[in-house]
DNA sequence: GCTTGACCTCAACTTAAGTCGAGGTTGTAG
DNA sequence: CTACAACCTCGACTTAAGTTGAGGTCAAGC
């Protein structure tokens, strides 16, 4: 079997500190189990999901849309490859996406170098229909959400 | 002389939440004059004001950037085609750089697929030293901000 | 001249993703 | 068997970018 491990031993191995790790399990994100007295123990899988919601928030996935993910993984269990295959396809969708969004905002910054014309309706930038260019999981989710919902 | 606006008609017009611009105005990105009755009134920039903060806020920029952006404009006086040049290019360029990191996260994604090499440290994904890949004003400025002060 | 809608300030609340500290308990090494 | 590190819970605090509401004032049309 392999062994138990404690918070700060998951701690220091994932790289995480122990009140995220708290704070992960008060999500859903992760799981454990408790001895005599009280204290968290986990199993080696922890790690390796840890990994994955760590690589996930670098590629600007919210917790919300990670704890989704990983519970929408066949019967909780650990994840195996093909489940990763699975995420990391999706993810790197989401990922091109935003990418693609970006690429153009940019190009429209560049193309009004110059014009002046911020204060015109014409503009690309401020043009209503590609005004949500910007949106999806990017520095403005909370804008967003305030603004939605 | 071009007309006053009140803070209503600015909303409408430039499609901001009165307490937007209250907020844009304690942040001192904006400004105004008052009426004898203590009421707010806008002189026609701040409609390209507003514009070029809602561009930049698109593109991802803070306020507290833009402000400073803004404050950078010599005199404090109305931001010409020149100065408006000089913030693009500037912007363009910080979203060139964002571009190119999460290019650098997809592709490392892309390798992982079917990896499992998630709780492997030679995962480029895991890699310490590709670990800043996701910074800079993105999604987790927050997260960034209370980990590094 | 009065009513109604727009405006004022100020404080509290929101979300995400945690951190920090207080006050108390557990587990283990010596 | 005791000291001390590690653990526990719970509530308050943080940041950004606002929103919401209370309680009060202003301005414009009739």
């Amino acid at each position: 079997m392999a062994k138990e491990l404690t918070v700060g031993q998951v701690a220091t191995r994932s790289g995480v500190a122990v009140s995220a790790l708290h704070f992960y399990e008060a999500k859903g994100l992760i799981e454990s189990h408790r001895t005599g007295g009280n204290q968290r123990r986990y199993g080696g899988d922890v790690l390796r999901r840890v990994a994955i919601i760590k690589v996930a928030q670098e590629v600007g996935i919210s917790l919300a849309e990670i704890g989704a993910a990983l519970a929408s993984l066949p019967g909780g269990r650990t994840p195996n490859r093909d489940d990763w295959n699975k995420l990391s396809q999706r993810w790197a969708a989401d990922l091109d996406r935003r990418i693609h969004q970006l690429q153009k905002l940019r190009d429209g910054l560049t193309d009004c170098i110059g014009c002046g014309c911020l204060s015109i309706d014409r503009c690309k930038l401020r043009n209503p229909g590609d005004r949500l260019a910007a949106e999806g999981p990017g520095p403005r989710r909370l804008v967003v959400a305030s603004r939605v919902y």
